[in-house]
DNA sequence: GCCAAATCTTAGCCATGGCTAAGTTTATGC
DNA sequence: GCATAAACTTAGCCATGGCTAAGATTTGGC
């Protein structure tokens, strides 16, 4: 029952640890955000708030003021009781967040999860997922797809 | 330059997914805390304020205020000026995190990634992973250690 | 074209998790 | 054992991201 052993890392190092989770915790509704905004958009034609906070599961003042947050920020354009746009910026980083979410996606897919857990799985790890990682992933989804 | 089609789901299901992310974060914080103290009594014999909070990153103060609130939901006990001790309901906590984190880290040096991403990817991923996933990820380590 | 329903905004609330500044208590070194 | 340093608490601030209730605007049906 003893568990292995577990030095302590260097503090410092271990509180970068720490702050990058919380870097990638702060994109992470924007992220969500531009990336549903987009699939809206390319599907319906435009992306109204109603749906948004529909397809998050949140209150439509909710979704209203992290959308103002999002305009703040230069993600998004919108003026009142319109649909919402991206911006350049937004339109960026939905393209690269999709791609990535696509890839986590994929990648649990490739090592044998089902479906319905590699969507909920995805959704959460996409934001923690690094570009090294990423890069593991793409390798093993290849690898898969050729057998 | 065309992406692949990407059918929106059901409404509500794309809202169960994100409200499941909203959970997982809700515990995140308890998580690596009842998870760095245990390694911090197991290693120093006692937890320090002090040291939690060197070893997240973050001011004494805000350190405080988490572990006040970890102490209002029977994580730990903790008088005033004194060390910081893990509760039963706690110490469960702390051993099943750590399990969980040592899987997560040890797929992905299993499947490839570096020592110092792996440390740095599963602090964030190991609190969005299913007990599905787990479970292929252990199967992943196992045939690992074998070739 | 008008009325009702749908959509959106405004106002105000709350919890979490950051911060600094300043005061209190405990521990340490001499 | 006393002075100083370290550790901890208190007070008060802020941003994010949830909520409800209620008012304003737009849309759609007839
Ligand atoms: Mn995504
Ligand atoms: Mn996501
Ligand atoms: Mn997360
Ligand atoms: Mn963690």
């Amino acid at each position: 029952m003893s568990s292995p052993d577990r030095p302590l890392q260097n503090p410092n190092q271990q509180a970068q640890v720490f702050e990058r989770v919380r870097q990638a915790h702060q994109m992470e509704a924007t992220e969500d955000y531009v990336e549903l905004i987009d699939d809206l958009i390319r599907t319906q034609g435009e992306a109204r708030l109603v749906e948004v906070a529909e397809r998050l599961g949140i209150s439509q003042p909710s979704a209203g003021k992290t959308i103002a947050r999002l305009q703040r920020d230069g993600y998004v354009t919108s003026e009142p009781y319109r649909s919402i746009f991206l911006t350049d910026k937004g339109k960026q980083l939905a393209d690269s967040s999709r791609a990535r979410h696509d890839i986590v996606f994929k990648f649990l897919l490739a090592i044998g999860v089902s479906e319905e857990t590699a969507k909920l799985d995805s959704e959460g790890l996409e934001h923690h997922v690094s570009d090294e990682t990423l890069g593991v992933f793409k390798r093993i989804i290849k690898q898969q797809v050729k057998k």
